[in-house]
DNA sequence: TAGATTGTTAATCGATTAACAATC
DNA sequence: TAGATTGTTAATCGATTAACAATC
């Protein structure tokens, strides 16, 4: 009977995403329970954080038995607020832009993307994924007007500041950034960085660092070897 | 003198990434030195925070003077690997799996995608962004044949785990993910996950919550007036 | 009932922040 | 010199993990 709203963090938002899709594959399968201890077993997590983040939907378990798996994905949508649709607009229409575009399951997550903003004339005018294309002067007032709270910026890193700011004022709430920038907004503005080259950073450094410590690794099998014949397979570098 | 390699956070090294960005800025500005402080400032950080992340570079800087900025800028991308282009496969050839072959930037910060992968006969054989298109099964002789051991995974959900299975079959050591999936590897490998529908699931959330605030906030600013003419603006909802 | 699982509190762990002597 | 900044250690904070009584 865990009714009282606790806090959660980012992380712990991200890995209700998680349990949602392993959850919808278990419906399909037609499982109608699901334990938090099962949730862990799947994803390779402790089922203690699996517990605590479910917790914090407020849904009501039964011990032994776990939680109904169809009201449990519910509670999870609830929460994430995905089943309130929110309208959202997008800037740039660029091949990054236009992929976003074309993920038909934002919709199901919460996210509308109903117009589409973008310097270049070529492409203003047109539609893309059905979506059609502005200026981006015209950004604020059909913000404002449509009441849209959620903007996209998939711009290069060179627009993405006037592009917030074009957001901002036209009441833009929450921003998912994708462009390589530091953005500066007011303080009731949420912004998501979604930065590739940040991203990349730490896979490179363990990559690096990972196949410096399996060097190192083959030198101390074959560094003292006296029959090098021996071992001349696991030192082929 | 700090020249012992210390430990550092997945969020510390995006932000080294993040500093990289706004040291390169200050260098085409003409800035000789740049101190610690200098940079949390830019990014609304902690100075002890930007310290410690230098730190962990090895990087030796001057009290009162700070890091020289060439010089920082490279032990950053030596830190971080980027100096030591890693050459990776792409599986996956969809809006964004060719975003992703646009990203010129890519090199530059370590990885140089040579080859694609994709189911769809009607793109094999062809070339996209310069690079060529092969069926996945040609994958892990081809990685193996080439010593590569990064991987990029833009295949729909449904194909990411057997594309995972192909590329650690060929030797890859390192995974980006972009596909909405959990996937299963031996310990060795390394995984990034890029998922954006878990991403957008903390973004809605947030701005969920902001907004409720605010009604909340109006409510009350509201409930109690007795001349509901007088604050009629701000209670437009 | 016995045993697995929940709900919740306590312990641990790690990252961030603060503090401060050394120093240019 | 005086003062800002580094390098580093200590304190704080928050998230994860462990523990366990309640319970179906």
């Amino acid at each position: 009977m865990a009714l009282q709203p606790r806090n959660i963090s980012d992380a712990g938002l991200r890995r209700l995403a998680a349990y949602h899709k392993v959850l919808q594959e278990m419906l399909l399968a037609g499982t109608p329970t699901v334990s938090a201890t099962g949730i862990a077993r799947v994803l390779a997590l402790e089922p203690s954080q699996v517990r605590k983040d479910i917790e914090a939907t407020g849904i009501a378990g039964k011990p032994k038995v776990g939680y109904p798996l169809a009201v449990l994905i519910r509670w999870i949508e609830d929460f994430l607020g995905w089943n309130n649709t929110k309208q959202a607009v997008l800037a740039g229409a660029g091949s990054l832009g236009s992929a976003l575009l074309g993920y038909q399951k934002f919709r199901q997550l919460g996210m509308d993307i109903v117009a589409v903003f973008d310097n270049d004339p070529l492409k203003v005018g047109r539609t893309i994924h059905g979506k059609q294309v502005f200026f981006p002067d015209k950004l604020p007032s059909f913000a404002l007007g449509a009441h849209i709270h959620l903007g996209v910026i998939a711009t290069p890193a060179s627009a993405a500041q006037a592009t917030a700011d074009l957001m901002v004022a036209g009441g833009i709430r929450a921003l998912w950034n994708f462009a390589p920038a530091h953005l500066r907004v007011p303080d009731f503005v949420v912004v998501r960085n979604e930065d590739l080259y940040d991203s990349l950073a730490s896979l490179t450094y363990k990559l690096e660092k990972r196949m410096a410590a399996e060097r190192k690794a083959a030198a101390e099998v074959c560094a003292p070897v006296e029959s090098a014949v021996v071992l001349l397979d696991a030192c082929t570098w």
